[in-house]
DNA sequence: GCGCTGACGCGAT
DNA sequence: CATCGCGCCAGCG
């Protein structure tokens, strides 16, 4: 477990730059593979806090493939857009999750990783 | 130290 | 399958 928040929150985006092109995970999700089981809460703060264009915020989805930001807002539109652009099919502001994340796994620990 | 808030999650209805 | 309610965790005033 981390000991700073700051720690927290390199891991989290660490996880969120993990996630394979056309992929998508949840904030649950992301927090579980950057070891802080139950802080979905904390993964969605540090994204919206986040300014690094370069980071793939968008991949990040609710639990039930729902886009998290509010309907109609900037950023909606922009995370629609961008997951489009990696042909993700989004349909009522949800996501069709085209794979499942468990290879996320693999990604992050490693194959041979404890 | 306390209460409010939020890019959340899940079981119940 | 769409909603609602309650639980959780951190950050912030």
């Amino acid at each position: 477990m981390p000991a700073t928040s700051a720690d927290a929150t390199v891991r989290i985006l660490a996880a969120v730059r993990a996630i394979p092109r056309g992929q998508v995970a949840g904030y649950g999700e992301v927090a579980r593979l950057a070891g802080l089981p139950g802080r979905a809460r904390l993964a969605a703060k540090v994204l919206s806090q986040n300014e690094d264009p370069d980071l793939p915020w968008h991949r990040v989805l609710r639990s039930d493939g729902r886009i998290a930001l509010p309907e109609g807002s900037k950023g909606y539109r922009e995370q629609c857009r961008r997951l489009r652009a990696e042909g993700v099919a989004v349909e009522r502001g949800r996501v069709r999750r085209p794979r499942a994340v468990s290879d996320l796994d693999a990604a992050v620990w490693g194959p041979q990783s404890p």
